[in-house]
DNA sequence: CAGTGAGCGAGCTTCCGCTTGACTT
């Protein structure tokens, strides 16, 4: 054996030995292969006494990591050394981002490597991709390297450091950190919103109007202005229920609704305007790691991690492309092949003449391509053999990378004014010219209101079948759910492909949110640790925060910024002077709706006060679903017991949390 | 005298990101 070449995956090393042939041996590193402790039995006897030995990180010298190789990987790590000593050169062929070159540089430590070493990198796997990285080598990127551990470093200081200040404040095995938190806020904020949320009632007047000419069918249209002025609906109100002072909306009473109704089947309408326009829907772009989750959880109602699980058996089985990347991004071969799966299916004119390409988001690493179908021939659905969740994912990848080289979606809108006196209306409808991609790929963006419209004529008077008034809620900001989360935190550049999952059950885990159907709501818990967070470490639970921090973590990247002097500003003269004078204790929520109502943490528990009395919470109660009377039976409950009382200890949240960790950890 | 249990104090918890199996429940 001759060289070595090194990648992250087992099943990505496999199909690159095929390509490579018998002068390469092709391992894999099954990902980063050293850390910083993440424990204290994991710290090197030597090291233990040290002040920094918690954090792992040397601030004083240099912000020196010291890492180790966790007990996992060392199997991995020895034979891995065994095959570089027998070669006469190793690649370096982990992904192509910042990570990649981390787990790189971490190679070149962990084994020994002196000199004889490359890195090699490819964004897809066929023949002549491979061929060209392993004749294309480059040196180890030693600036990225020190982005890479800048990331690591921040990441630990934050959540090593702020996570005590929980214990502290709140109970025991709490945890902080710059995705989970950042995460948590958002959800809370959201939370609070529903809760503080003042419904207005608003009414709406639909009338159905009668074209002309036998079997007509009517159609539906809606009032929209009054004497000129709009009807007020939802937007035109605030969260506390009133109309928004700077709104030109007319906000009708029900009485006024019903003579509306009333004047309209009287009088009739009349045609005022007849508006029509062209307009066309681009297929959506091959799945990113964030829009599968989205798109499974919409169509299969599969979550996060379940997706995950199963499109990982569909990558090992061959069947398709990698399922942690964010880009969007199909290499040559797969678009040919997705316009030939196309033609296939439903003709010639079904594509465009030009390929479409797609680009990824600016702050994408992209080391890999879309997840689509594997190879250059894309397998149908049925002919995989395939079944239940895999078939049904697969199909679903299937689609959507072929409408994605499909033709736009074709359509005409119409919009008919109608005018009854001073009442106007308005009735929109579509009409599908051509369906394009969506005779492949539906996405959820159709329309449920498509109505056909006749053909009416600008001053023609039509009858009014029948009217009817109806009064509707503002609804409150929705729930996120796992979906929409992930959405959000991939748009605020929050986490990554492969943590996405992860975030929402570490959240999940920590009991700081739970799933109601398929929504995600915050816990009491959820609650009051976003909002000591919010108070005490402001920055941290801001979704810039880590738009600052990619940044900086590029211009280290290219050599602009020191990395000691980076850490130095954020450490050294920023989050710990903020732990240092951080307030101890919990914060208390107090609850707008219910005045005198505070929630806040005793003694590891979450406790609702109100004049000196505090009553443990229960963790099934949803926060956004209290009502006075549930107010009034959580206090008549038993107060938390004091901490001198004899009798058996109430059971601490801490405990709880700890132990579903452990079962977590061991499953 | 031996065994039990209350009470006290010490020690631990925690991050993000990259990868798969080897474990239970």
């Amino acid at each position: 054996m001759k060289t070595l070449v090194i990648v992250e995956s087992p099943a990505k090393g496999k199909k690159i030995q095929g390509y490579l042939g018998s002068e390469y041996k092709v391992k894999a590193s099954f990902g980063h292969i050293r850390d910083l402790p993440a424990k204290k039995e994991d710290i090197p006897k030597k090291y233990q006494g040290e002040s920094w030995a918690r954090l792992g990180i040397d601030v004083q010298k240099g912000f020196e990591p010291l890492y180790i190789v966790p007990a996992e990987k060392k199997a991995v790590i020895a034979e891995l050394r065994k095959l570089a000593g027998e070669a006469d050169e190793v690649l370096l062929a982990t992904d192509g981002d910042r990570e990649g070159e981390g787990i790189a540089w971490h190679l070149v430590r962990a084994l020994g490597l002196k000199g004889n070493f490359k890195r090699m990198v490819f964004h897809e796997i066929t023949q002549d991709a491979i061929q060209r990285a392993v004749q294309n080598t480059r040196p180890l990127d030693y600036a990225l390297v020190g982005a890479q551990e800048s990331r690591r470093i921040i990441d630990r200081l934050c959540g090593y450091g702020v996570s005590p200040a929980l214990w502290q404040s709140i109970g025991s095995g709490l945890s902080a950190g710059r995705v989970q938190s950042a995460a948590l806020a958002a959800l809370a904020r959201r939370e609070l919103a529903r809760m503080n949320h003042v419904h207005a009632d608003y009414w709406r007047v639909l009338a159905q109007v009668m074209p002309e000419g036998e079997g007509a069918d009517p159609f539906t249209a809606v009032v929209v202005s009054i004497k000129g002025q709009p009807l007020a609906g939802p937007k035109d109100y605030g969260a506390d229920g009133q109309l928004k002072a700077d709104s030109p909306a007319l906000a009708i009473t029900g009485e006024q609704a019903a003579q509306t109704v009333a004047f309209l089947k009287a009088k009739g309408v009349k045609v005022a305007k007849v508006e029509t326009s062209a307009y066309s829907t681009k297929p959506p772009a091959p799945f990113t790691t964030s829009t599968l989750q989205q798109a499974a959880s919409r169509a299969l109602k599969m979550g996060a991690k379940r997706t995950m699980e199963v499109a990982q058996r569909l990558y090992e089985g061959g069947r398709i492309t990698y399922m942690r990347t964010d880009s969007p991004a199909l290499s040559e071969e797969a678009t040919e092949a997705a316009r030939a799966v196309a033609v296939g299916l439903f003709g010639d004119r079904c594509i465009p003449a030009a390929p479409r390409t797609f680009a990824a988001k600016g702050n994408a690493q992209e080391a890999h391509e879309a997840i689509r179908p594997a190879g250059k021939d894309f397998k149908a659905p049925d002919q995989t053999g395939l079944s239940g969740e895999e078939l049904s994912l697969y199909r679903l990848i299937f689609t959507r990378t072929v409408a994605s080289q499909m033709t736009d979606l074709q359509g005409s809108k119409t919009t008919l004014h109608l005018k009854s006196g001073g009442v106007g209306l308005q009735s929109s409808g579509r009409v599908i010219l051509d369906p394009g991609f969506t005779r492949l790929y539906n996405d959820e963006t159709d329309k449920k209101d498509e109505q056909q419209l006749p053909n009416v004529a600008e001053g023609q008077a039509l009858p009014v079948k029948d009217a009817r008034a109806e009064v509707k809620k503002t609804p409150a900001p929705g729930r996120f759910t796992e979906a929409s989360l992930i959405k959000a935190l991939e748009n605020a550049g929050v986490g990554r492909p492969s943590t996405y999952a992860n975030i929402i059950e570490v959240l999940k885990n920590r009991q700081y949110t739970a799933l109601v159907k398929d929504q995600l709501h915050v816990t009491w818990l959820g609650l009051v640790v976003a909002a000591y967070l919010q108070d005490q470490f402001p920055a941290l639970v801001d979704l810039a925060f880590t738009v600052k921090m990619e940044k900086d973590l590029d211009r280290i990247a290219v050599g602009e910024l020191k990395r000691e002097a980076y850490l130095t500003e954020f450490w050294t003269n920023g989050l710990e002077q903020t732990i240092r004078a951080a307030r101890h204790g919990p914060p208390a929520l107090a609850l707008g709706k219910f005045a005198g109502v505070v929630v806040t943490a005793r003694q590891e528990q979450i406790v609702m006060v109100r004049d000196g009395k505090a009553v443990p919470l229960g963790l099934a109660l949803v926060p956004d679903t209290l009502t006075p009377e549930l107010v009034e039976t959580i206090m008549a409950g038993e107060t938390v017991r004091p901490r001198e009382s004899r009798g058996p200890a109430p059971p601490a949240t801490g405990k709880a949390r700890k132990s579903s960790a452990r079962r977590k950890k061991t499953a």
